[in-house]
RNA sequence: GGCGGCAUGGCCAAGUGGUAAGGCAGAGGAUUGCAAAUCCUUUAUCCCCAGUUCGAAUCUGGGUGCCGCCUCCA
């Protein structure tokens, strides 16, 4: 049983899809720049939300919009001298290239805003035509009072609100507007702007309603499972339900999902407060995309993730750990050529077979509970890391250990162990890195210092011998002494 | 001002009524010329106060502190 947190109940519910199809709106980005820790936060929990749902054999069918049309995008379109179109291209390409790399699959569709404007046009229409919108000289508002539910995903009291906004807005919208928390429907465009024809004139959509447009066009009426980032709760989606459920007649979405903001100092990331780091640049100072999973997995989606260089530290080293793991396959595959790799379960004791196989199987249905149980991502990790260790604790041995003693059953134990743990962390979108780091130096010379080492030592010029262990390990080389006479090296 | 959330060991973080998962870091020991790896040992009564209960980190009330939303935002 899949439990899940619903905003709208305020409470963690059983998820039942409403029919055979889990159908998933996840709200996009604004394509005026680069994706920041936070997006990747937000993204790669709706990843395990969805890997989990097909792991428990659910069919899901995941849509995810681009914003793009939107006044940051024309600014940012106006510094660059470009057009809203290239601004938003351009960085839907490089959306990707980030998504990609931190292994979040690709949405089974994702709509963008201009092509949508159709059936916006036609939304705003239904609105108007059901008297929930007003037009004033060419920009369409939502009525908020005539919606008796109006807060009902926020707990907004509209009374309240409107007492609070009254302040707040501009001269030109006191003209337009009949109540401060009237939304735009639609936006009558200025002389210089890039515009789109409708019946009210030349403008673009406000920001609401492309996604309850899309929503309707992609997946009907009513879909499963609606998910963002909790900042989006109000107003983004209150008006969301409002424009759709006042439309449609019926309910928007079941089940509303929302994950925590990362925080930076205590501060939520956000570009406004400039104390955002882009997914890019955080790669580029050499801290690899699993570990941005990884990192990200710790906490549980709903808590603010806090940024620090610590926990960043803590998510990479942990993370090595398991990785060193998932290379099990290569180890094997090159170092026991010698081993009967088809062992079955004939030429293994029963019982030892037995018990493992039952202890891996109450892993696998740990791992399963915590996930089960609104995504307790930190609960899985520690599966993962039960079905890790020992096969880490292997690899290293066997790397550093010359002519290792090694039995079959051992072999079998571990190959089953790793078996699941790459199920399990398939599930989770951790995958094997290579995390060798960029080397100036040449194995030959590798070579030689280590020859010239190993003579130190025979002379017992112990300072000389650390010397060049030292000066490798800056290079990013670690020597192994597996004996007297053999020293083996990793890079690290 | 309104709405919502959080407070667990040095750090990160699970656990939501039956005497505290996991990771990172640290300490001591074995092993090692050193180092690495591995093995053993080792570090918490859960912000404060009151209550409910046989029993609470877990429920209720009050307090303190922190954060988010109410303008664009994942």
């Amino acid at each position: 049983m899949i439990k899940l947190f619903n905003t709208l109940s305020k409470k963690i519910e059983v998820f039942k899809p409403i029919d055979d199809v889990v159908k998933i709106y996840c709200c996009g980005v604004t394509v005026y720049d680069l994706c920041h820790l936070g997006h990747a936060r937000s993204y790669i929990a709706w990843d395990i939300l969805r890997r989990f749902l097909i792991y428990r054999n659910y069919k899901v069918r995941y849509v995810q919009n681009f914003t793009d049309i939107d006044d940051k995008i024309l600014k940012r379109a106006k510094e660059e001298n470009s057009s809203m179109k290239e601004v938003s291209e351009k960085n839907i390409t490089e959306f990707h290239k980030d998504m990609d790399a931190l292994g979040i699959l690709r949405p089974d569709s994702m709509p963008r805003a201009t092509n949508h404007i159709c059936n916006i046009c036609s939304f705003i229409t239904i609105l108007e035509k059901k008297g929930y919108a007003y037009s004033t000289n060419g920009d369409v508002y939502y009525s908020v009072f005539k919606n008796k539910d109006y807060g009902k995903l926020s707990n907004q009291n509209i009374q309240e609100q409107n007492i609070n906004q009254q302040g707040r807005m501009t001269n030109d919208e006191h003209n337009k507007k009949v109540n401060p928390q009237d939304f735009a429907l639609w936006k009558k465009a200025k002389d210089d702007e890039p515009f789109f024809n409708s019946p009210w004139g030349k403008g673009r959509p406000g920001w609401h309603i492309e996604c309850s447009a899309m929503v309707k066009d992609e997946l009907g009426d009513t879909i499963d499972i609606h998910l963002g980032g909790s900042d989006l709760i109000f107003p983004h989606h209150e008006n969301e339900i409002a424009q759709s459920e006042a439309a449609n007649g019926k309910k928007l979405a079941n089940y509303w999902l929302h994950n925590g903001m990362v925080n930076v100092n205590g501060q939520k990331m956000s570009k406004s407060l400039k104390n955002f780091k882009t997914i890019r640049e955080l790669i580029k100072a050499g801290i690899s995309p699993m570990t941005l999973r990884y990192f990200v997995l710790t906490v549980n989606y709903r808590k603010p993730l806090d940024f620090t260089e610590d926990a960043l530290k803590s998510a990479s080293e942990a993370w090595k750990n398991i990785n060193v793991a998932l290379s099990y396959e290569d180890i094997e595959n090159s170092k026991f050529n010698s081993f009967d790799k088809k062992l079955t379960n004939e030429s293994i004791e029963a019982n030892f077979a037995e018990a493992l196989n039952f202890e891996i199987i109450q892993k696998k249905q740990k791992f399963i509970d915590a996930l089960n149980n609104d995504l307790n991502t930190a609960g899985a990790i520690a599966v993962i890391y039960e079905l890790a260790k020992p096969i880490k604790n292997f690899i290293n041995q066997s790397q550093r250990i010359k002519d290792m003693e090694i039995n079959s059953k051992e072999i079998f134990s571990l190959s089953k162990r790793f078996e699941m743990l790459k199920e399990l962390t398939e599930v989770l979108g951790l995958q094997k890195e290579t995390l060798i780091k960029e080397s100036s130096i040449e194995e030959e010379e590798i070579k030689l210092l280590i020859d010239a080492r190993l003579k130190a030592k025979k002379e017992k010029n112990f300072v000389e011998a650390d010397k060049i262990r030292n000066c490798l390990k800056e290079k990013g080389i670690e020597l192994i002494d597996q004996s007297r006479e053999l020293t083996t090296w990793i890079r690290i």
